[in-house]
DNA sequence: TAAACCAGTTTATAATATAAACCAAATAAT
DNA sequence: ATTATTTGGTTTATATTATAAACTGGTTTA
């Protein structure tokens, strides 16, 4: 049986990856709006997927304002693929 | 985003059900060779499946020798469903 | 200028997964 | 016959993880 990267396999880091596979970019306050997380929570996932090489985090000013923004980068799009080839085994499908 | 099942969500333990949906049962030793897990581990999280209502575990003899066997409950089933269900909604199955 | 707010980060805690250590019975070896 | 080994597990200890609470630094509002 397939191993399911520890990486990928957390909820809420999934529904980031899940979110940032499907979209140019997205920033901290839409990602926690979306995933219905704590900051502290998300801050601590990105980080890890950041430190993966699965995302890149961008910190940015809009007007006065910070802006996080995250990318899904071409090493975490290959991992969220054979993680979901993975568990295709195990979900029968 | 719907939430993952915790119980399932559990490498090891969506191996074992992953199993259990595709047979009428299977015994401790089997389970452990297919899952390529330790017994300990293994143990423990028939327990909590077991716990859960999502299993049965029945202990025997053949001959002499114990045998535990596990079947899935018609709540793990639905359980197990429901949960394949939300995770595609994360992999955009 | 103080109070409330926004966008996060850091730290503490609780839960989880996992393996190591253990146990009792059966079989094999000497 | 007695000791060693294997089988089929369970219990306990440890390391990792997820999560929220508490905090920070700047910003707008009153």
């Amino acid at each position: 049986m397939k191993e399911l990267d520890p990486i990928l396999h957390s909820q809420l880091r999934l529904a980031v990856m899940s979110i940032l596979m499907n979209v140019e970019e997205a920033d901290f306050v839409y990602l926690k709006e979306q995933t219905e997380s704590t900051a502290g929570n998300l801050s601590v996932q990105l980080d890890k997927l950041s430190s993966a090489g699965y995302i890149t985090v961008t910190k940015g000013f809009v007007g006065k304002k910070t802006r996080t923004t995250c990318q899904v980068t071409e090493q975490g799009r290959k991992a969220f693929e054979q993680y979901v080839e993975a568990l295709k085994t195990y979900l029968n499908l």
